[in-house]
DNA sequence: TCCTCCATGGTTTTT
DNA sequence: CCATGGAGGA
């Protein structure tokens, strides 16, 4: 039990406590992995059947690096420990017990992707209006009835639901839900969310079988349990009715999902559902400097809702909190490329040690090209994963045709592709035939000649044909031969050589890719079953991380503050604190959202080790056009003793407008809004000492604009033109400001009106 | 049936 | 700005 010396005293009280229920409460940095590793391994370690542990997490990763972290201490036998994510844990459940539901074992799992455009499909046939039914609505609206365990016939029954729908015009989403969730059966499809919906179900329906897996699994614990959603909630709780074994294992001030339907009150009130609960809290960070730790405690303290706690370091004060302020997007780029060169080159530190993390994936443009422009090597994480690509979709499309020729989304998908000469009009009726007399589409597809008039139907059956000779192909082959089988034999391969464009290339590399990943899985030594209906099933779950190779890269890494929750690094920018940017515009009509936003602030400020540095922009591209931009309100909520204003940015001239805050001024005022009262005029951002533009103000066509002139901007007032370059649409003026001094602006979007 | 042009609408996203 | 999907012509 050596391993047991390494943990300081809550987490070893946490690690030894393996009876009855349990709830870690781990402040960020304060070792949260070790405790469920080690406390994993305390469980055998005590004689506990590994086979009688189901871990549950939230990531694949995260499942992954602790299943090698628990054999490493405690050897082989913990591989056989239940452990994954809840997606990926009970889709092996129910393919075991699919048949009490009325499923296929080898049911195929549709993706955001293919329930949308099931969606978009059957809102079609409906004939609805898609400004009010668009597909991404409808699909959030039945995820969240799903995540709430409403089914479609409660969902219709429920006088609230209809009323509120009734009331918004959508009358229709009952019908809409009640058709989705018959034409996924009939494809012999689950969604993402039924995965957990019908885990749901059967435990419900079937005592037995519940009591089966209650017995199996005698110790749970759960990682992240502030994400969890309510179906997520009723399993965990359902599994852990009978011995009551489980940990919970979370932070309700790192709680950044519920937009996806995370419950944060599943936290919250663990302690209702569990009275004789043991409560342990992890507040020690091992990661973060005093400084840091302060100023995230400082901004989680304006949150109402959340667990006591009170997180502290015991390492070095460290540096200050700098605040950078640019004065538009690609300068903040600049800036931030500027400072981690200077850090890496004065400091010594890796590329590695650096992260850029932003609230949209949009802001990744302007810091790719700083970085680009001064030969920083980055990696750009989260965005399109691998297994998302058009190709990659496609032949797998086929594959799950081959195994499942009910899957409509993957018929629909490729019973045209490549080009067969079977267009929309055929496959369309061929659907309304498959609704009328209840059946999967391809049913309707093998029976063509019902349906569709004689040439038609012949081509349909051809590719009927081609899909049976899969079928027979898979069974006697190995993964890989039937992959490039199917691959070739379907037209794919063909069609993509052929196309010598850029990224007809790229597309043949990324199947030969997914090719040589299907060959190593057939290889592999360490499972008995490899075909490629075992290989699809192991793919659906999965998402980008995993084809992450050379993750060793001595890069600087740029992403969203969700995908870096879990990691760290010594140095970390936090880009975009711009009000409707950080906290996003869309979060700001609830406290309950902008507490979220405020957490996933939290997040961002705590995955920092040595130096955080904050940044804003006055003004930034959306959408293509420019717009302005105030300083977030999260910067106000920073005790101002621990920040560094770095203001030295300044437009391309230097001018008095912008020089005009001496060090000692700087302090949090600097940040706020002007206020009403008149004593305190003193703001910061240009737009608060705009120029009132002239009454009737209307801009000019900008064609007639010469060198020379004088012109009125709606903002930076009267000015003269100095000079004019660039070519067509990205004519740049170099404007001199009577208030500003030289600004530079792009006529197709400057507003200008010429004073004549 | 297929291709090309326009309109539309665009936070975050472990599954 | 940009990807995506629907409409309309060949």
């Amino acid at each position: 039990m050596e391993y047991l010396q390494g943990l300081n005293p809550s987490q070893r009280a946490a690690v030894e406590c393996v009876k009855g229920p349990v709830m870690i409460i781990a402040g960020a940095g304060s070792g949260k992995t070790r405790v469920i590793t080690y406390r994993v391994a305390h469980l055998i370690r005590l004689g506990i059947d590994p086979f009688n542990i189901l871990v549950l997490t939230f990531t694949n990763k995260a499942a992954r690096e602790m299943r090698e972290r628990i054999v490493g201490v405690v050897g082989a036998e913990a591989k056989n420990i239940w452990m994954g994510t809840f997606h990926s844990v009970f889709a092996k459940l129910l393919r075991v017990e699919a048949d009490k539901i009325g499923y296929p074992s080898n049911f195929t799992i549709y993706d955001t992707d293919d329930s949308k455009s099931l969606l978009r499909a059957i809102l079609k046939e409906m004939n609805l209006d898609d400004k009010l039914y668009s597909a991404n609505f409808v699909y959030n609206r039945i995820s969240a009835a799903k995540n709430n365990l409403i089914s479609w016939q409660e969902y219709q029954q429920n006088d609230q639901i209809q009323a509120d729908d009734f009331s918004g015009g959508r009358g229709q989403l009952g019908k809409i839900y009640e058709t989705y969730a018959q034409r996924c059966y009939r494809a012999g499809a689950m969604d993402f969310d039924d995965l957990l919906f019908k885990t749901n179900e059967l435990l419900k329906k079937n005592p037995d079988v519940l009591y089966k897996y209650q017995n199996k699994f005698k110790y749970l614990m759960v990682d992240e349990y502030q994400d969890t959603n309510y179906s997520q909630y009723l399993i965990v709780k359902k599994l852990a009715a009978i011995n009551e074994n489980i940990c919970v294992v979370g932070d309700d001030a790192q709680s950044i999902y519920a937009f996806r339907g995370a419950n944060i009150q599943n936290i919250l009130n663990f302690e209702k559902d569990y009275p004789d609960l043991h409560v342990f809290k992890l507040e020690q960070n091992y990661r973060s400097t005093q400084n840091i730790v302060n100023v995230a405690n400082s901004i989680i303290a304006n949150n109402k809702d959340q667990l006591k706690k009170t997180v502290y370091s015991e390492k070095e004060h460290g540096d200050k909190i700098k605040v950078m302020r640019a004065f538009s997007d690609n300068e903040e780029g600049k800036m931030v490329a500027e400072a981690i060169l200077q850090e890496h080159a004065n400091k010594g530190l890796r590329w590695h040690d650096f992260a850029i993390l932003y609230r949209t994936n949009a802001q990744s443009r302007s810091m790719e090209e700083a970085l680009r422009k001064l030969n920083i090597p980055y990696k750009i994480y989260g965005g399109l994963s691998f297994y998302q690509r058009k190709e990659i979709k496609d032949l797998i499309a086929y594959f799950r045709l081959t195994y499942n020729p009910h899957d409509e989304a993957a018929l629909k998908r490729v019973i045209n592709y490549p080009k067969r000469g079977i267009g929309d009009t055929t496959v369309d009726r061929l659907i309304v035939s498959a609704n009328q007399h209840q059946i999967s589409l391809w049913e309707a597809a093998t029976d063509p000649a019902k349906y569709l008039d004689g040439r038609t139907a012949s081509t349909v059956s051809n590719f009927i044909i081609l899909i049976q000779s899969f079928q027979v192909i898979a069974q006697t082959m190995s993964a890989y031969e039937a992959a490039l089988h199917i691959a070739q034999h379907s037209g794919l391969l063909k069609d993509l050589y052929e196309d010598k464009s850029i990224e007809g290339l790229n597309r043949h590399e990324n199947i030969q890719e997914l090719l040589n990943g299907i060959k190593e899985f057939s290889e592999r030594e360490d499972i008995e079953e490899k075909g490629l209906d075992v290989f699809l099933q192991d793919i659906a779950l999965l998402t980008n991380d995993d084809n992450d190779k050379n993750k060793d890269a001595d890069t600087v890494s740029l992403m969203t503050i969700h995908s870096s929750k879990g990691l760290e690094f010594p140095h970390v920018f936090v880009v975009g604190l711009e009000e409707n940017l950080f906290p996003s515009q869309l979060s700001l009509n609830s406290r309950t959202d902008l507490e979220e936003e405020r957490r996933l602030f939290y997040v961002g400020v705590t995955r920092t080790e040595h130096k955080l540095t904050l940044s804003y922009a006055t003004s930034r591209f959306k959408f293509g056009t420019l717009i302005n931009c105030e300083p977030s309100r999260f910067l106000d909520e920073i005790d101002a003793k621990f920040l560094e204003l770095d203001y030295s940015a300044k437009p391309a001239t230097g001018n008095p407008f912008f020089d005009d805050e001496k060090p000692d001024n700087r302090n949090k005022d600097i940040f706020s809004k002007p206020k009403p009262s008149a004593s305190s005029p003193k703001t910061t951002s240009v737009l608060a000492k705009a120029h009132v533009p002239t009454a009737g103000f209307a801009p000019s066509d900008m064609t007639k604009l010469q060198t020379g002139m004088e012109v009125e901007h709606e903002r930076f007032g009267f000015g003269k033109v100095i000079n004019l370059e660039g070519n067509k649409p990205d004519i740049k003026a170099t404007i001199f400001f009577k208030e500003l001094g030289q600004k530079q602006l792009l006529l197709k979007f400057a507003k200008l009106r010429i004073v004549e």
